[in-house]
DNA sequence: CTTGACGTTGACGTAAACGTAAAGCATCCT
DNA sequence: AGGATGCTTTACGTTTACGTCAACGTCAAG
């Protein structure tokens, strides 16, 4: 029984790993490269949103659970649930070998296309007015510097 | 001298009110119209995001304070938490008038501006992978009628 | 063989953003 | 006058997304 020294074990891979991609992790280095906690990378565990392997009790992450994690997180800058990247994620992840369950996946997709652009939108509006105020401030700054003696 | 349409509307408007646009509003209607409940309208109040004048107890909202309730609900769609959104909203209120407090409101400007540059590159990011995934989606369409006879 | 670093499972705590009664005024309607 | 309706405050409940112990297992090193 092969015990292991670090986590890195390639045992049968065709492929063994680089030094910077060991194929994979344990928790304590998925959750600092990705900037969370492992309490955090255990929850999204527990919601269904990644699944690792487990050597005996202990996990162990691959790049699968990195790409996911990637969407996650990325869905949460966004202001996702949980909840909803959980179906996101399945939506990518599902079989889709009939088409009953590809027009759905089809159906979904325009939903959350509809939503992100919708989003897209808000920012787009919210960072016109940004813009808009800036030159608004731009311009009291420059009467500002004129009135207060702009010696030069 | 362009007069502001951010979110300092002046008393001095010489539209009394047509029959869409009373001036005034009562909790129910602007909650009712935005599409959230008077509690979620009260709690905005209680974190200090809207505060609409008093007529004895009752609350008189104007339309200063719908532009605010805007500016929230656009916030929250775009993930950010009430706490942030109370921020911004006083960047446009602060008064403004000394070259310190420009300066810091450009600062303040230029952060939100790259957070929410962030976000549109996330989204953006999003929907390319959606598109992507949709001509898989309808690629594996295509082979199923194909190969399941497509007596026609 | 004990220490220490890292892993594990509970299980309770917490902050944010409201939900949901409960109970009291005020005004309008009949 | 007496509801019915609408607004008010007070206050505890709920959901989401984790934080924070506690208590235990395990392996390589000293």
């Amino acid at each position: 029984m092969s015990h292991v020294s670090t986590v890195s074990d390639p045992g049968t891979m065709s492929d063994p790993g680089t030094a910077s991609d060991p194929g994979t992790w344990t928790i304590a280095q998925i959750a600092d490269e990705f900037g969370v906690t492992h309490r955090t990378v255990r929850h999204y565990e527990e919601l269904g949103l990644i699944s690792p392997e487990r050597r005996g009790t202990v996990r162990i992450y691959r790049r699968r659970d990195r790409t996911r994690l990637n969407l996650i997180l990325r869905g949460k800058r966004l202001g996702f649930l949980l909840e909803e990247i959980h179906t996101i994620i399945n939506l990518y992840d599902e079989p889709r070998g009939q088409a009953s369950q590809l027009s759905y996946v089809l159906d979904q997709i325009n939903a959350r296309r509809a939503d992100l652009e919708r989003r897209r939108r808000d920012i787009e509006d919210a960072l016109r007015e940004l813009d808009d105020f800036e030159q608004r401030c731009r311009a009291d700054l420059r009467r500002l510097n004129r009135s207060s003696g702009a010696t030069r």
